[in-house]
DNA sequence: GTCTATAATTTGATAGAC
DNA sequence: GTCTATCAAATTATAGAC
């Protein structure tokens, strides 16, 4: 059924968000599930398309979170996207999956970082767009930068609070 | 001689700021040096404990690079650090080494984030010391995210011009 | 300090039975 | 859809010669 895809997608964006791209392997995963490495390939033909797969998932998951409201003023835009990197951060834990594979980008299949790229771009054309002010792209990209940071120190300390003080001023940005 | 030591640690923290921990194996840095694995293995035991090495020198280059100067003004402070990644960013690419292994923290040897974290720690209480303000403390967290989250949109974009975007406005956080 | 050789393990992936 | 069995390659690491 498609419902062990999912569940196999889930595991591996899990560790993924704590641990990168090398974080999970076929077996781990397949553990996890409750089936051998090779079942999982009945699923997905390769790691790069598994993962590929996940990213697009995510990119659209993420954009429907932070979809337009009407009426709504600059700050409450940043602080959707505020709000939801920080749900994300508190249900599953780790990094924004983008951020973890943009990082490690240098390493990746280039398919992988075309697609964390339009999660970026997508992110920041949007923001530019609807938070208003003076020179809206600079700040969608500091936005961006402050949120991606925010959740490396919560990595880093192990306490999702590091990301709330690092973003107590954003919508001020 | 600890010169072959040292360049094996520029390799391989090269390699791991533009691709993470699992960026690079003793091979790899080996036969940019002009040696074998196993003579890697001379210089360092083990992964770990080379990748140590790597980020405790890491740490005091970066604390020596913003070392106070009389009559510092908190502006100059942040600007200071802000310069400080740029010109890691300029200069060998990539990564700053602890945002690096911070995100990817959860596959790591704990060692090894003990020592990112102090990374984050001394920068943090340092500039909480230094910058003055209100709640400095949250300031320095803001900071530290905006630049380390900088650096991961310039890897995205393969554009430092994108952490001089992110970063424009740093100093009046 | 460096080499050859090799061990032990893990990984991504395939073939073919059920 | 899942399994067993297996593969080729890579990775971390060690032993011992030069």
């Amino acid at each position: 059924m498609r419902d062990t895809a999912k569940r196999l997608m889930d595991f591996a964006e899990a560790r993924m968000r704590e641990a990168g791209y090398h974080g999970f392997s076929f077996r781990d995963i397949g553990a996890e599930a409750g089936i051998t490495s090779a079942s999982v390939h009945h699923h997905f033909p390769t790691k790069a398309a598994m993962v590929a797969a996940i990213v697009q998932r995510h990119n659209a998951r993420f954009a429907a979170s932070v979809a337009p409201r009407p009426g709504e003023t600059g700050r409450e835009v940043i602080e959707a996207y505020r709000l939801a990197f920080r749900d994300a951060l508190h249900s599953t834990g780790g990094m924004c999956l983008a951020g973890m594979l943009g990082a490690e980008s240098g390493g990746l299949p280039p398919l992988l970082h075309d697609e964390v790229e339009q999660f970026f771009h997508d992110c920041i054309e949007d923001l530019a767009r609807r938070i208003g002010g003076d020179d809206p792209r600079s700040r969608a990209f500091a936005i961006m930068a402050l949120l991606e940071g925010g959740l490396i120190l919560a990595q880093v300390y192990k306490d999702a609070a590091a990301f709330d003080h690092a973003t107590a001023d954003l919508s001020n940005l």
